[in-house]
DNA sequence: GCATTATGCAAGTATCTGCTTGCGTGTCAA
DNA sequence: TTGACACGCAAGCAGATACTTGCATAATGC
């Protein structure tokens, strides 16, 4: 939990969720070529690479080996999760 | 949208959340005993009221003077904007 | 008025975070 | 097998952030 709001603060990782958003799977030079072209962000591979650790680890992102490509996808449960907790709080949260 | 997220990102913050969706409008004394006595935070008074100058220029808590004593209150708002744009997207976010 | 209470402001510090740089590992293709 | 490609790992650095300390301001009670 703590894990995804901090994932989140960050405004190139959301810029990288909404890269996956438009097209889920990409590559990591994929994501950092949608990155320069759309949100002019020019950040290093190596910057995206930790960024989508960041995600990954926050369970925002899941990833698939295939070959020497590694692609990423969007996973919104964290997201749902935070809802449910702050938005529709069913039990007592103390 | 950027300062919710960073906003939230901190965990004493969302704790002062959770305090205060206990209780609304308490004051900054109450809500440091709150920390305290339920969530084994101890930090100090200033700690306390600059994570409130955060939650409230980032909209999450909103005030209101009564003499001395200032009562913060939740605002869910921002939390809703964020769920319709990242759960519930109606339009193509790049 | 005077002390107390509730809070704000501002400077200093230590830690965290995002970024860069350089090198290493595994995969594919010729 | 050799070179190119996609990516990870680790160290170092600059800026941001959370916290503390000390002082200032405004309202309340005697």
């Amino acid at each position: 939990m703590a894990d995804v709001f901090k994932a989140l603060a960050d405004e190139t990782r959301r810029r990288i969720l909404d890269a996956l958003a438009v097209r889920d799977g990409q590559t990591l030079f994929e994501i950092c070529s949608h990155l320069i072209a759309r949100h002019g962000i020019n950040s290093s591979r190596q910057a995206i690479s930790q960024h989508l650790a960041v995600l990954e680890s926050a369970g925002l992102v899941t990833v698939e080996w295939q070959g020497r490509s590694k692609l990423h996808y969007v996973n919104r449960a964290p997201l749902e999760d935070i809802t449910q907790r702050w938005l529709h709080p069913g039990k007592d949260p103390a």
